[in-house]
DNA sequence: GTGATTAAGTGATCTAATCACTCCATCGCC
DNA sequence: GGCGATGGAGTGATTAGATCACTTAATCAC
């Protein structure tokens, strides 16, 4: 893994943190542990890999950050969701944009509707019954003016990735949407109308259900796009 | 940006770590400070915080882990080139199977055809530029029997993804190509055929420069099939 | 059975010191 | 004058040890 995935201005030499790091994602995967399952104490790795304790505080910072690990004040280390995810969002990453909102826009336009071509194809399971569940639960905001909606609607994409069953591709769909996530629920919300998603939506997950590949991408092409056209007319800086 | 991004078990409390990683972030934004800049040193950037050196460490190897900051022995800290990405390759992530190889092929084969006809109707000059570059030092690599072939190649498809002039787009096939990045080259260095990806990638290259998106989209998804099935037919344990 | 209290365990942060590396200025030699 | 070596200052890296803050489980009282 040297020098991939980070590439940067200068290549900082391996520290001892870095090391560590790779020490307990090693760890976990020995004992194969799972998301939510509970690790050694700081201060017994820091014993374990022979380093004082802040230094073993460095290294799961940086665990941290991806979501690999979670530390729990008073509680204990425990495995983040994150140890099986390759591609992520970054929390720390750049503020959203009008330009940037268009790009996130036109790039989920872009590879959305072949995903969900797929999905159509493949059907998982999973992703089927989250898709049918995403929806009759955005039905329920719907009817109680819940403003939860804006989540769950976002979710159904999310399902919808899923279905294709394929862990890259959910990966890049789950980052794409939950990055600038709360920004995004808020322009929707701002900006879009929840009848016709909730219709459009529909359209998708029919056509995902109906294992129809050419409709599912049409629908969810013609959904996206409508997205970015009503952003757009509310929103005239955004035209471009 | 509360809860977004990392999904995790179970939200641990927002430390102070994460606090101050926010403020460092908010300090490169203020300061506008690009890729490669120097920033205060741990020693000062703890005073401004108010905290001690070790919890401000903890907050930059989180930073460090995103690669919005690069902590240099003896030197200083400067910005990292991640700093400006929404999207991120896990280095932490799980490792390469069988199966999740053919999982990020497959993506691969369903989003970069698309984003390669965007390349061709955008045509962003930097992308351009970066594919003749990278085609031209691929020639080079090739007929010097230089493995670093393998590394270009894998360039040329970022460079693909930067002539959709999408910065979201281009920061997801980074990702999807950079992660497993050293396995995915060691696989395509055993399996592949560099003559035949060499006159592939010249294929793309010459769609997406004459403005042709079809030819674009065709000849990405039948280089990247032809890929998995050149993989396929010398691991057969690939096959699904 | 429920709620309050206490103790033990564990993470969070601090202080202070020493070590390891980088960078730059100065000096010596050719 | 140019180049290389040396030394000092600055800066990150790690340690040791202490205290504080939170969680969990057990016990006690009602």
């Amino acid at each position: 893994m040297e020098g991939d995935g980070v590439v940067t201005a200068g290549e900082a030499r391996r520290t001892l943190a870095d090391e560590l790091a790779g020490g307990v994602v090693q760890l976990i995967r020995e004992r194969r542990l799972e998301p939510g399952a509970q690790m050694d104490t700081v201060r017994s790795m820091a014993e374990r890999f022979a380093v004082a304790v802040p230094t073993m505080r460095e290294a799961l910072r940086r665990l941290e950050a991806m979501g690999v690990v979670i530390l729990r004040h008073g509680s204990g280390v425990y495995v983040g969701e994150n140890v099986g995810r390759s591609v992520l969002p970054n929390p720390h990453g750049p503020l959203l944009t009008s330009e940037s909102l268009v790009d996130l826009l036109r790039a989920r336009s872009t590879i959305e509707p072949p995903i969900a071509a797929m999905g159509a194809t493949v059907r998982d399971p999973g992703g089927v019954e989250r898709i049918t569940e995403t929806l009759r639960e955005a039905e329920r905001c719907l009817l109680e003016r819940n403003e939860r909606l804006w989540v769950v609607n976002l979710d159904f994409h999310r399902a919808v990735a899923q279905a294709s069953g394929n862990t890259v591709l959910a990966e890049v769909v789950d980052s794409i949407v939950l990055v600038h996530g709360h920004e995004q629920r808020e322009i929707l919300r701002l900006h879009g109308d929840e009848d016709v998603d909730f219709a459009e939506h529909q359209r998708i997950a029919r056509a995902v259900l109906d294992g129809d590949a050419d409709e599912a991408y049409r629908a969810s092409k013609e959904h996206l796009d409508n997205v970015i056209e009503a952003i757009r007319s509310r929103r005239p800086d955004l035209r471009q």
